[in-house]
DNA sequence: CTCCTCAGTATCATTTATGATACTATACCA
DNA sequence: TGGTATAGTATCATAAATGATACTGAGGAG
């Protein structure tokens, strides 16, 4: 890591992720690949038509995720992780992999206190 | 990574990083060790007091951060990475690489459009 | 006696993010 | 003719995060 803080690019990678639906937006993709508007919806239960639109535009906006419409009734619009996106991979697999230790951490914590 | 998305525990790490000031408190106190609150104040222009408060009375609730109280007068209080809190350097440093790669990228986008 | 420093609180206001709900167009199916 | 499915919008309401500002207490400097 670089210097503080201008020159420090965590946030421009934290902006992307940041968001109540992302992150799980972008597992599905990662993981299942291609998926429908709908498919996603069906896999989030409780977002809502408007956030759903509203994080896929922002991530298809940063070129993470591309958005492909095919022009049929009724409407067709597929998307997919982009190569570029794929390099968020190794970010998710680091916050996974802490994120599992530090629900351990907190599950000793909770033992320790109750005892 | 696992399965989606109830073991998921992605969004745990990054429950940890977001906050409009949080990774930069832990950039400061990762790269330069322990400082008073006062200090990191003063190396975040535009942080207010309550807001530099907030965000490291919720890294200490999460044991990232350690408080220390030094009973005199005028106060002295100092904070430090803990141990456990060390762990988060991948997370941090995958995402100054790619944050790094980002700003490159919207460059060329840029440059793309403007031609 | 007054002001300064430090590490905060307290109160209020504003900005962002998220959510609920209703609505759209069009082909197809019964 | 009416209902279904898809991928959205539009409008309004609420919740969460952030910010501005003023205040505190006690010792030390002048």
């Amino acid at each position: 890591m670089e210097k503080i803080p201008e020159q420090c690019r965590v946030e421009d990678a934290l902006s992307i992720l940041v968001g109540k639906w992302k992150p799980i937006i972008l597992l599905h993709l990662l993981q299942e690949g291609t998926k429908r508007f709908n498919e996603l919806k069906r896999k989030m239960p409780g977002i809502t038509q408007k956030m759903l639109t509203k994080q896929l535009r922002e991530l298809e906006e940063e070129d993470i995720i591309e958005r492909t419409v095919y022009p049929q009734v009724p409407p067709k619009v597929e998307y997919s992780i982009t190569e570029y996106g794929r390099g968020l991979e190794p970010i998710l697999e680091a916050m996974h992999e802490w994120g599992t230790k530090h629900t351990l951490h907190k599950m000793n914590k909770q033992t320790e206190n109750s005892s």
